[in-house]
DNA sequence: CTAATAGTGTCTGTAAGACATTATGCA
DNA sequence: TGCATAATGTCTTACAGACACTATTAG
């Protein structure tokens, strides 16, 4: 300990004499097909962890804000702008990376099926099917891909915000195209809490909230009765 | 820049490279009493913002993890033990602090009304009202108390989150003594809320959700009719 | 007895689950 | 014409707000 009072609130702090963590952000980006959550991945291709997947993350600079090292986390590793990113948590166990203190703040976007295509084209980024309990990462084959350092974790509670929030906020819009059946609409419900919910209550619940519009078009390619396309009152940026 | 990648996700990193924020930990403390909610602060003595009152905060040390060092801040800071603290968010804007680069992980817990006297006998903090709409900080002449840093930002983000999750979560208890009266609980929802409440409907939910166990014992100082005391069944610790 | 608060009974409107029925587009 | 899915009608149950009423204690 030196002279300098470590317990006074930031008083006389010289920066230079402690060690300190390290500060990074890790997004969970996710989307929604076929009932099933899926995240955007990226291979580790060196050590430590090589070969293990990891969600994309970069160190924070000291002149950029958290939200800015989010966005442009997004835009330079997964290839994508203008996403909503929300802060989800913060995870500092101090062995959660085996070379340093790194202390990481989550954040979480929900993608449309048009940006995850984007993000994929992009090459860097794979998408990952969210399933079982405790949660696993599976590929396309349904094999579990392993998860890089509490990358597992942080996936889970990104999991367990959408459960929790999905029911009474906006979220469920956020993984639509602007144009979207309710069919389309409670596929993203059922794929987020894992269950099957009732047709006429969940039309009537999301038609009462008043943030639908109908368009009087219907979508193109279904093989039997078109259902009809509605679109956001207050667009979900 | 260095040959050191900062692209590839900490690959290769070498933590003396380059600068990087300070990592702290701020504790919101509330408490409800009066059917108000009332927060801890400490009053700065020192610059910057010497004379502004400031939420109960401190560096995190390198071997600590962020939940150890928000304990260590309650207990050297505030004189508490065991009060369950609750990450809330992370604030990470440049300019926070007029000093240097801080990003400080804030965390909330909820205080019985004798960990409060404990706290306010250790004599450093003190205990100010939480009132309007935007959030201020009021003494006990209802005066305001100017606030330092972004604190003011955070006591709300505090608040916000008690509003949206009272409702459904056991959150209110942890506001109340070991024996309380249903009264006592209405009390603590509706200075969350700020409103009032209807006290039918109130009880019934309480009492539907089995979570609370009759004592067969009443309030002891009551001038007219006593009310009955309950318990929590899962003790929120 | 009066004052004051605790605690309850009941009516009503809203909203969700269950189930059956009608509607519509395509092969 | 028949199939598959969209979309709706209706019955029932659950619960919350409103309001009035009863119960119990101190003084």
């Amino acid at each position: 300990m030196t002279n300098i009072s470590h317990d006074d609130h930031l008083d006389g702090y010289d920066p230079s004499a402690y060690d300190r963590p390290s500060v990074t952000v890790d997004l969970v980006l996710l989307a929604s097909t076929d009932r099933r959550l899926r995240a955007l991945l990226l291979r580790r291709d060196q050590p430590p962890q090589a070969g293990r997947w990891a969600l994309p993350g970069g160190f924070v600079a000291t002149d950029e804000s958290l939200d800015a090292a989010a966005a442009r986390v997004l835009r330079e590793k997964v290839g994508l702008d203008g996403a909503r990113l929300e802060q989800l948590y913060t995870f500092g166990a101090v062995d959660r990376d085996p070379r340093m203190r790194i202390v990481t703040v989550a954040y979480l976007a929900l993608l449309r099926p048009e940006q995850m295509v984007q993000a994929l084209r992009g090459g860097r980024v794979t998408a990952a099917t969210l399933d079982g309990d405790p949660l696993g990462a599976l590929n396309d084959e349904g094999a579990e891909l392993p998860l890089a350092f509490d990358h597992r974790h942080i996936l889970s509670v990104a999991c367990e915000r959408l459960r929790g929030k999905i029911d009474y906020s906006d979220l469920a819009f956020a993984f639509l195209p602007e144009r979207f059946t309710l069919r389309a609409l409670q596929d993203v419900h059922e794929a987020v809490l894992g269950t099957t919910l009732n047709k006429p209550a969940f039309r009537r619940k999301m038609l009462d909230r008043g943030q639908l519009i109908a368009t009087g078009d219907r979508e193109a390619d279904a093989s039997h009765r078109p259902a009809e396309l509605f679109r956001v009152r207050d667009a979900v940026a």
